[in-house]
DNA sequence: GCTTTTTTGTCACCTGGGTGACACATAAAA
DNA sequence: TTTTATGTGTCACCCAGGTGACAAAAAAGC
């Protein structure tokens, strides 16, 4: 059997977690957290569900990962005792980026994101959550992106790109999501990591899909066909 | 010549920036922020300096950006009007990732981080501050890695990889840096997304350039060395 | 110890995407 | 309008890295 190890102030001081806290916020703190066994392979949290809860790896290493568009694992990150991770649940409404599993067997230690905030800082919770979203939360975005880019093509990538920027440029219009923008080819490429040419290549490619058109030198997309070829979920699966 | 815009609470409100802060917030911050003009191209802040500001992007498109090892200029993403950058400002000490620069002319708001977070959320500035370093700053270092995988070849990758590794689980050793942590070929190929064979032949091949060595099935890595082959500046260059 | 399973090492072969080159189109400048 | 610069479209060719296959070596079970 496993003995459940002790997890008091020195424990926490040794792992290096909350190093900018005070002694009493960590007691606080700890005298709230769920302390619980994860054995290896063993899934904590998928990708997509709510969060609710963020978590301390007290012992063991922890994985998160991602499924790609072919249906294969890529690894983002593994996890060294003394980090957090799910912080997700930080965020309001925020859903898990990432799958967590047990990489080896593991003690984790799991918190209120609200107990957390308001022991280790004294602020409202709401608010602290609104400015992490404001701030990080486009950083997150990113992250995802470049995640996601690991295991696609360029014409993945290429619609990945062109999803973001028709979040942040878009504007409606009769024919689709006008990009108020005006990018060449090499601003894509340069965007995806590609050549120039290429880049071209696959742009013709999804014209002539119709998954976007051009008029002059501006970009109407089609988000839902993007969505498509980038191997993302559709909006309403 | 250009018009200086006029920035009060309703264009921040239809700019969607700060939605979560009320009317008083807001007109205290606005009262605090220096608003400038920076025409295309020019370089707003560079990857590597100090961070002491946080800007809010008015009008325009803004570009951050780095450079990959082979000196090239990869393009991380494009910042919307409405949207915060230069967020490394919010962590101590921290120096900035990316380069920023111009995309279309712009109009852009700065602040310093202290008066942001004191104005938004009443909390002093230093806890706040720690706070994002210990939660969601090895989320930036993840995202480091990701924008420098994307204009590396898989042995700069490993490389990369395996720095972040060190860093996480190492050991001093008397040859080097011991990952405390057994990782098949398998691991490292999904971390870096590639595939198992390649990752075995340039391991042994960083074997034989002397990068690292294996005890068994544990590492022992020499992250200068490691820095060298990922193109990254070796430690007091 | 012996057996089974998991990793490692090394092939030969294929393919997506990089490179250079050049014509054509479009936009900006004069 | 003409000129000049900047983007776009399409080649032919090359290479890093993917794939499948299989033997050798290590670990893990028994």
């Amino acid at each position: 059997m496993v003995r459940t190890p002790i997890l008091n102030v020195a424990t926490v001081r040794r792992l290096k977690a909350f190093a900018w806290a005070t002694d009493r916020q960590v007691e606080r703190l700890l005298s709230h957290m769920r302390l619980q066994y994860v054995e290896k392979r063993t899934v904590l949290f998928n990708e997509g569900v709510p969060s609710d809860s963020l978590y301390l790896l007290v012992s063991g290493v922890a994985k998160l990962s991602l499924r790609s568009p072919d249906d294969e694992r890529v690894l983002v990150s593994l996890v060294a005792p003394g980090e957090l991770f799910g912080i997700t649940s930080l965020m309001p409404g925020m859903h898990r980026a990432f799958r967590s599993e047990a990489f080896s067997d593991c003690w984790v230690g799991a918190v209120r994101p609200e107990v957390f905030v308001t022991t280790l800082l004294d602020c409202p919770f709401a608010e602290f959550s609104a400015m992490m979203e404001g701030t990080v939360g486009r950083w997150f975005a990113l992250l995802y992106r470049y995640t996601r880019f690991q295991s696609s093509s360029l014409r993945q990538k290429l619609a990945l790109a062109l999803l973001e920027l028709a979040q942040k440029f878009g504007a409606r219009d009769a024919r689709g999501t006008l990009l108020t923008l005006k990018l060449t080819h090499e601003d894509l490429a340069d965007l995806v990591g590609a050549s120039r040419q290429k880049v071209t290549e696959h742009m013709k490619e999804l014209e002539r899909q119709q998954v976007l058109l051009r008029d002059r030198r501006r970009l109407i997309v089609h988000p839902d066909r993007l969505r498509e070829t980038a191997g993302l979920p559709v909006e309403g699966k």
